[in-house]
DNA sequence: GCAGTGACTAGTA
DNA sequence: ATACTAGCCACTG
């Protein structure tokens, strides 16, 4: 088996696997708890580069205006809004996440 | 090995 | 309150 993935990736992607359901986290707290500890954008990089085969709740994961980020694909954002509401997680009319901001 | 890029954050205007 | 700029580190070509 080939690495394949960095070690700061696997960080990242065990810290967004440690989001309890119901919860999200943001890319600084993901940032902190993989050791980047203040650099948000490698964990939205990493997120970037995520391979599919993994099962990554990443759609809990967003930035700290408690938004969705990036995808500039409108359905692929809908598919992470409609996994939030699945997991109980409200969108105010901003299509802000209500906020239940899980802490570490 | 160098340069460019990036799903962010915080600070300033 | 919103909008824009600068800074940080890691991965890719």
């Amino acid at each position: 088996m080939k690495k394949q993935l960095s070690e700061t990736y696997s960080k990242i992607y065990d810290a967004i696997k440690c989001i309890p359901y119901g919860k999200v986290a943001t890319y600084g707290q993901i940032a902190e708890v993989a050791g980047l500890q203040g650099q948000a954008r490698l964990v939205g990089y990493a997120l970037f580069s995520l391979p599919e085969d993994m099962d990554i709740p990443w759609h809990r994961v967003i930035n700290a205006k408690g938004e969705i980020s990036g995808l500039p694909d409108p359905d692929w954002r809908n598919i992470q809004k409609g996994l939030l509401e699945a997991e109980d997680i409200q969108f105010n009319k901003d299509g802000r996440v209500d906020l239940k901001v899980y802490r570490w």
